[in-house]
DNA sequence: GATGAATGAGCTTTCATTCAT
DNA sequence: GATGAATGAAAGCTCATTCAT
């Protein structure tokens, strides 16, 4: 895990609202300069390249959260549903927490872009993938879970709900009236929203009735 | 509804395709000119700017979709539950043969840009989003659905999960050992899984169990 | 033979100056720009890039030169040392005409650049070489020119010569006390000097003696 | 004479290197730190400067030559003949040592630089030039060179013929079917041939025939 | 003395746009 | 109406150099 300087840090922070705002090819070096309060060439010193910032953004938000997950399936304390609880509640904190984040993965991910990251993030996606349908497989075998469960579109509506929500929050708050709602009232609010939408409907998808 | 000649349906083709592909900022308009196989000075002249030709795709692509919904929403012969279904199917249909355009869209709604198109956007929400509360209010009249549904949230799983499929097919794919499916035949089975998948969801979500 | 217009030229020609006086890497296309009257941008919309515009004056000065010498071999009205003294007075009175292109050239050979152009520049080099060396065979068969001739070295001497004179004509006009000759008055001066001694030296070396 | 640590030399090594490979403007002081395996800051906290690093490498090279050539010059017991030859022979072997110094050297005389180099060279180009006509001199004074002899257009070919093979001495390898020779080889092989080569001609031109 | 950090100036290139024809 | 020519602005990046330690 790299070590970054305050510098360094403030640089990638700047880098991520730009980077979310305007797109990667909108963002521009000198603007994130300026907002981080740094020369421009101060940016290319440090990561080299646009690019590799870039990269540098995404290795620094993503560092520890597939070993998160991992500990969570694997403990063995936790009944399998209320793992499942668990992941929807990490990943919609995550997603709420990280807004600037989110928007940049799901844009790269969109595009036929052919920066590094993209290969990263497969990586990435693969191994989550593989440990969450590890943790569908152990709520199948205690005979809680349904079978045929399709762990990508579960993924999907997890993913896909949270993410629509945050990405378009403006409008949520306008077709429900909360415009006067504080941003951090709205996060609390709509955090309690989502996990009881999506638990519910992971319940339904999930649960064996029989 | 203004009428496009045969070259500028061709310019906001391959607009749409650059647009998707790059990202607005990310686009060039030399690159459109040459996909479209139009001279590069035709675009400005015909549509104005980059924005305005960006708006044009816009319009162009939502110009019937509200009217369609409409009408669907206030036909006298469907059950609910048929609409929702029709609307569920009706979204995925669009999000698999618009692809591109959904990419734009999302890239827009979640970037902090000032193009007049989120304006028009929000419009569109709005009336969208109106349009569905009544098919459901006449669900709950019939008492055939559940009281205290949010729209909103329904939505975003709808549009958030066809959505995130579709944008990630590549790893839908890939993670679902279907690399060798032809795009027209893994639109055909996606376009199945989705749909059931999802209307298992919005069942479980509104139906009303007493 | 690409044909270039006024302002292409314009800018080759401020280009060749303002290569050979500080180098392709220390050349700067603003100033280039600058010095042919044209806009910056101008110099990459007509060639490219910096590297092709080097091209273009390399090919612009080089178009001919090797038909020439072609023809020239070939002639069969000419003897033999006629010819090579032709050839002679040719390169001479082609440093002298084209000094800063000289100066690239020269340049160019030295460096272990890896611009396109040293490869036509070798190109040109070996065909340049065969023609010669099929004028000295053509005096050797008739028994006017010695055996055992090296034309690499004979050129060498040739080129070399000249180009240092060429090269170096400050020290040459402040060590022969010719400051005060005009640079007109001196390039004749040093043209009948170069030629007188470059064909004695042709003479003494190619010129069979029994 | 300035006296110059191991770390200086190592610096001053790796510069000639870069300005003879690159010229001094496409020489990187990064890159030159990094070959001489040095702090970058290093070497303007020695040198001062690029410019005055390229100033000691010069004078570094230039030395000792002067001074060796005068005692050439002044030998009592050498015969003049032999004191052209010794003189083309050290002037060969300077080139074929010093190649990447003379390239330095060739380009700076070359261009229109305002570097202090020129300067320095200019004087010490002149007071070879004066050696050497004195060493003319001396064999006109005992009857053994031809009047008229002009020394700068003796030097030219001296210079400017070993110069340009050294310089092209790829061409030349590719030329004469040599490539297979190693670099040692080769330049043992062409010190003889330009030996012989250049001796021949400055006979002829010397050497008075009565 | 020695150096990592930092920077202003400059580079080439590409961009969306405009204009003259 | 249609377009080749042209351009100002801005992009990402590299440079030689300086400075605080």
């Amino acid at each position: 895990m790299a070590e970054y300087n305050e510098k360094q840090v403030r640089i990638m922070e700047a880098a991520e609202v730009h980077f979310a705002d305007r797109g990667f090819e909108g963002a521009s070096v000198r603007e994130i300069a300026e907002s981080a309060g740094v020369n421009l060439a101060m940016i290319n010193y440090y990561f080299g390249s646009k690019e590799k910032l870039m990269e540098a953004v995404f290795s620094h938000r993503t560092a520890h959260f597939t070993l998160q997950l991992e500990s969570m399936v694997n403990n063995k304390e936790l009944e399998p549903m209320a793992k499942v609880e668990t992941l929807v509640d990490t990943y919609i904190d995550r997603l709420l927490t990280q807004q600037c984040f989110h928007r940049i993965l799901v844009r790269e991910q969109m595009m036929r872009s052919n920066h590094t990251i993209v290969d990263q993030l497969v990586k990435m996606k693969k191994t989550n993938h593989n440990l969450i349908k590890a943790l569908i497989t152990q709520g199948q075998k205690k005979g809680l879970f349904r079978k045929n469960i399709d762990v990508s579109l579960l993924m999907a509506t997890l993913v896909g709900t949270v993410g629509h929500v945050v990405s378009t929050q403006h409008y949520y708050k306008e077709t429900n009236d909360l415009q006067d709602m504080s941003d951090e009232e709205f996060k609390k609010y709509i955090r309690k929203k989502l996990s009881v939408h999506v638990k519910a409907i992971f319940k339904a998808i999930l649960s064996n009735e029989d």
